[in-house]
DNA sequence: GCCTCGATACTGCCCTGTGCAGCATCTCGC
DNA sequence: GCGAGATGCTGCACAGGGCAGTATCGAGGC
């Protein structure tokens, strides 16, 4: 059997399961995905347009114009077979993660360069996930202090958190520790017998 | 000023890089490619058969017809250019990493389904994760028992590895934890007084 | 000598997804 | 009444994924 057109993807149930919680404009729904499914399901603002109209041709979300003076817009709400793709779908064996990591690339490649590039790479790693954590930490404060739109919802949101937070503490400590390995090599390709399997011990990179 | 066309992507860099270690044919820098980037920068081999052409129309490598009888292959090499363009990319900023986890969204949006959905979400994570620690471990005892055919960049490689493997065992941790705390639910919303805030604290899923 | 199987060496096609530009309206503060 | 930022989209070019398809080579079994 060929593979049937215009299958659902991932992106298509994510939004469903936004809209299994309630009604949104294509601008929330939008905004709302890159909120909170940007952590682990990011998408470009671009397909988050595109796939709810794929959802109401698959009869699983119905489409309502509305207007606000003379700006229209799309109110999608689920209906019952999506509700019921849903649960479906939540039975399937999940895809394996992807991880790009271009800053590895370039760690990978480093001894097409120098060890301050090296350096440099490192320490951007380090910033970002810094940003990540403190913009997750930012969000804890608020759910936890104002009264939050989908209450029950709050332990799985923690279950999520949890490994967004480690994920990026990870990545913050293995930044530190490969820059503070790193400043005793003499080039990206003399580690002046820098014991690289210790590094690889379990428990090796343990500050 | 529009952007340029055809401009150098990542994956472009990357092969780049590959070819800075020595000439490959098309076929084993994909497997290379693989097998070593396919870690921190997975790309589907079809990609990797259109790249190179790219690095050469833009003066980054040079391609040789060879046969093997009557099989034609290409071998791809890299010109004094391309070693020049990867020191220059090297100097950029990293892109931030990009994390896509299907599983995670299926966590997310547990509510839409049932408890024992949710467990058998988590424990494929282990699962997955797993098998890519065994994975990453047998190739580290690999490269420590035979003789390497790059042993310069045994450090560098170390750098990476440290992180691949503390990232798959925070999954598989993680996904441990997640489950135990789902044990003692009642529903994927009703988690029984579970308190999330002390899951969220600082070390709050450790062991 | 012949056959099969896996490795080698690719290409075509259709789809998803990204990034950017562009366009128009609404709301709120000044 | 005016500008800035939020709202609410669409078009286009290109990167990338997945699968099917094509063909040759080399090693081992019978």
């Amino acid at each position: 059997m060929p593979r049937s057109r215009n299958a659902l993807t991932t992106t298509s149930h994510a939004l469903l399961g936004l809209l299994a919680l309630r009604p949104w404009t294509t601008y929330e729904l939008a905004k709302q995905a890159q909120r909170s499914l940007g952590w682990f399901w990011p998408r470009a603002e671009r397909k988050l347009y595109d796939e709810p109209k794929k959802l109401v041709a698959a009869g699983l979300a119905t489409a309502t114009e509305q207007r606000t003076g003379k700006r229209p817009r799309t109110v999608y709400a689920i209906t019952r077979e999506g509700r019921s793709a849903l649960r479906a779908w939540l039975d399937e064996p999940p895809a394996p993660p992807v991880h790009e990591f271009e800053a590895m690339v370039k760690v990978f490649f480093a001894d097409g360069g120098t060890l301050d590039q090296l350096r440099a790479t490192l320490h951007e790693v380090e910033r970002t996930a810094t940003e990540r954590l403190e913009a997750l930490h930012a969000m804890i404060d608020e759910s936890r202090s104002g009264p939050y739109e989908f209450a029950g919802r709050l332990p799985l949101n923690a279950l999520g958190l949890r490994c967004e937070l480690d994920h990026e503490q990870l990545l913050v400590d293995w930044a530190r520790w490969a820059r503070s390995q790193v400043d005793t090599w003499r080039s990206p390709t003399d580690a002046a017998g820098w014991d690289w399997q210790a590094a690889l011990a379990p428990g090796g990179a343990r500050p």
